[in-house]
DNA sequence: TGACATTCTCTACAATTGTAAATAATGTCG
DNA sequence: CGACATTATTTACAATTGTAGAGAATGTCA
């Protein structure tokens, strides 16, 4: 249980997820795995991962003159932040709603009813014990 | 079809909400229902409605010597707008690992779980057809 | 009509976010 | 060793967000 919520801006998400995939990693490295995508330079994706440095998201280590990256949250952690902000928010916590509106936006392919359900039910068998 | 996108930031949020309820509506009356939850004095609830008029999320007309707001997004709209941020960034559009994890991270009573299956099921049947 | 209460307008200011240039340091290879 | 390539550090600056004070305008009631 390290921090219950952790609300990443969108450049964080961009730079959080290049991370978890190559973690361990100097910002040269995020910033070229980036650059494509987003365009930013060094000196960008540098003060990005710095802040989040700062703001405890991410953890930096000096290994001669590389600074390594690792993360500090897991993208459990990062999702769950992310999906209670918007359940707070904007569905004043209540749950039901949150996922009728979710049914109601997209056009889920039968496939994905089908295993949503599959899930749900796992899901009872799981919690009564 | 307005916006595809519309993000709140929690202020904006607090006073949209207050809006919902109360519209057409004033900037005095919307910081009097604000102030306990929020202790905002007028010029701060003022700022940020202008501010929202700005962006679009609120409309203003005057009618004499007031300034009487409304909203030009549905609660629905912004519903939406802050779950597809969170399925967007946090779960790449993936629709089931984002139900799975609001699974996972709320221990729902089995009502709950009742609740969601029945809405599947019902959504099923309106979809196929 | 004038004092008061209400509301509005303008201005401000610090923190955060997005973006990056300029410059310095450092390691490496010929 | 010295030039080059790589990485790091420092500084900057505009936009957005959170928060609000000061003062102007206006309507109201005695």
């Amino acid at each position: 249980m390290t921090k219950l919520s952790t609300e990443l801006t969108e450049s964080e998400w961009s730079i959080i997820k290049a991370v978890w995939e190559t973690e361990p990693c100097t910002a040269p490295a995020i910033q070229e795995r980036l650059f494509k995508a987003t365009g930013w330079h060094y000196s960008t994706v540098r003060t990005l991962m710095d802040r989040m440095v700062a703001k405890g998201m991410l953890s930096a280590k000096k290994e001669g003159k590389l600074t390594v990256y690792s993360s500090t949250i897991t993208r459990t952690e990062a999702q769950r932040g992310e999906l209670f902000y918007a359940l707070k928010h904007a569905f004043n916590g209540a749950l039901t709603p949150m996922v009728q509106c979710l049914l109601d936006s997209k056009d889920l392919k039968a496939g994905e009813l089908e295993e949503l359900e599959a899930m749900i039910k796992a899901h009872k068998k799981s919690a009564r014990k």
